[in-house]
DNA sequence: CAAAACTGAGTACGCCGTACTCGCTTTATC
DNA sequence: GATAAAGCGAGTACGGCGTACTCAGTTTTG
């Protein structure tokens, strides 16, 4: 098993021969470029390789699927979860917390990306880097890598989740050319036709309270967010340490 | 606004005419028999048409476009996060985790539900049902229906965002054709190019750890939905009209 | 019975991913 | 530096996709 199978395993650049035009990095920041203005689906090769100034072939080049180029666009994006500092939080909490308001705000500046993102296996250089970095937020726990592993995984599971929903509704929205209001109204005209069966007591209150305000779309990720890691601090006795002086 | 531009306030069928040859139901059946049997991207309009025994452009009769047949197959499927008796659990906590873990066992019996769920707002007959469901568990707590909605979303966008990561790993490791073992190899040599580098003390130290036991994914699932169910209980201090007696 | 209107099959268009071929250019080796 | 190997980029082609459009036939309503 050479491991050349691997995307990330295989050298971008072969030992001899003439020097490729461009790079991995160049292709990844230009499907980027595509996405982020015209959506996932407008990305072709033939479409990569026009804006690259190259052969739609060419491509296969440096990687040997489309496929491949979706890993290039995660892995690329994920850097950008990575708080600049590098220096840890003091508070695992709020490193954790850090730590998935900055990768709501990358997936939402890159729509494609969570659909994209939750997919595939992380498995990039960036994936890693950033895996560590959170790792490194739990030691000193007590915990096994193993559930950190698990912690680590539950947080960015909501966070994902959450985001795809949070986008589903706005790219719903977006396609149907509606305003929201319109939206909102034809919602609810099917929902009154489910209430007329007198089955929905509970969707009934719900229009009949609506009108209040809304919770932002922020607050209803932090309530989640929360809520999670409330739950995960409780669940751990055990301190660092730094002695179970720190109550919160 | 006639509302006829949404699939599920549009008839299925007209006033007159002949007698259609399926239904939207079946329309959905066969197109989830496929997908289970084939995966997603086994589905076309030409395929699903061959399997009803119709002309392809036939199906544009019950649907006006590949995205609605996905939208019936999502609401179809999501009749079976519903559990069969209809009396409400004594207790939300346990009537949200049953949700999550029917959720779950569906998503996972049909692997192209979770990724196509997510990328689509849930707007159906069932999904109301569902919801209806879930709201009425909350029923008697002294939230508003906007907190309600709320809560519900983080617990689904947590086993969503939880089963996705899930199926995507049991999908890498089918695609790639090699084995569990291979597979960790695999990931294996592409981590210790890292760690050589020195700048991963925390994966290095997984790979001093791994070979005890994994936690299997059922419990990996179960962390992360308890630690989120205790964190909403704990943020509750307010109880129902049952009084402040049951502590859990 | 008449006529309105819905049905389903067929054809066609413009996309897509990617397999394959073939001169050309660049590089490593002697 | 000459030379041979090998990667490079462009072109062509294939099978598949979603779906717009047309038209003959059938079923239902009045």
């Amino acid at each position: 098993m050479t491991g050349h199978e691997n995307l990330w395993m295989r050298p971008e650049r072969p030992a001899r021969g003439p020097r490729p035009s461009f790079s991995r990095a160049a292709l990844a920041e230009a499907a980027i470029r595509v996405a982020d203005a015209e959506g996932l689906e407008a990305i072709s090769m033939r479409r990569l390789a026009a804006d690259l100034g190259a052969g739609t072939m060419s491509l296969y080049r440096y990687v040997t699927s489309k496929d491949e180029v979706f890993d290039l666009m995660v892995d690329t994006a994920v850097r950008e979860y990575l708080p600049e500092d590098r220096r840890p939080p003091d508070d695992w909490v709020e490193g954790l917390r850090l730590l998935a308001w900055q990768a709501r705000r990358t997936m939402l500046r890159h729509p494609w990306l969570a659909p994209l993102a939750a997919g595939r296996p992380q498995a990039g250089p960036n994936s890693a880097r950033l895996m560590e970095t959170a790792l490194g937020m739990l030691d000193g726990l007590g915990l096994s890598v193993d559930e950190m592993l698990t912690l680590v995984g539950a947080v960015f599971a909501y966070v994902n989740g959450y985001i795809q929903s949070e986008l589903a509704e706005a790219e719903a929205l977006r396609r149907s050319g509606l305003t929201l209001a319109q939206r909102l109204a034809q919602h609810l005209s099917f929902i009154q036709s489910l209430i007329a069966t007198g089955e929905y007591p509970m969707l009934e209150r719900m229009t009949k309270e609506a009108g209040r305000q809304y919770m932002g779309a922020d607050d209803r990720f932090a309530y989640g967010l929360d809520r999670l890691l409330d739950g995960v601090a409780a669940g751990l006795p055990r301190r660092g340490a730094e002695g179970p002086a720190r109550s919160r």
